[in-house]
DNA sequence: GAACTGACTCCAA
DNA sequence: TTTGGAGCCAGTT
């Protein structure tokens, strides 16, 4: 972990500190901005490994279908809708309302 | 030191 | 149309 200086996992922090508040992201859109082989996996173990980074909004990444997938990595199951609401986004069944306006893309964002 | 697991997505049948 | 399998890196045991 100590040359971490060029490994993907901090490249995908970086991405997903730059969403917005009231925004969502996917797993794909940054693996595809990160150009990474492996596509959304790497971003998955990516935030597996997030754990204790305050600055990496975990709960506005979701899959590919805007399921809340990673929620039960939370401190509660209900933490991740919770924060997702605090910050205008609705949530029913797990899964994002109006996921399609609220999708945030880096590659669009950052163009 | 080595092996297994893990928060996904895409292609083919 | 739906279902199944393959690919990758890092952290943990």
């Amino acid at each position: 972990m100590k040359r971490s200086s060029e490994n993907y996992f901090d490249l995908v922090y970086e991405v997903v500190k730059l969403i917005p508040t009231g925004r969502v992201c996917t797993y794909g859109a940054i693996a595809n901005y990160l150009g990474l082989k492996s596509g959304a996996r790497m971003v998955g173990y990516a935030m597996n490994a997030a754990h204790g980074l305050p600055e990496v909004p975990a709960h506005r990444v979701v899959n590919r279908q805007g399921v809340l997938t990673g929620k039960h990595h939370f401190s509660s199951p209900e933490m991740m809708q919770n924060l997702l609401e605090n910050e205008g986004v609705t949530i029913e069944n797990d899964q994002v309302l109006d996921f399609d306006h609220l999708f945030w893309d880096p590659s669009r964002a950052l163009l």
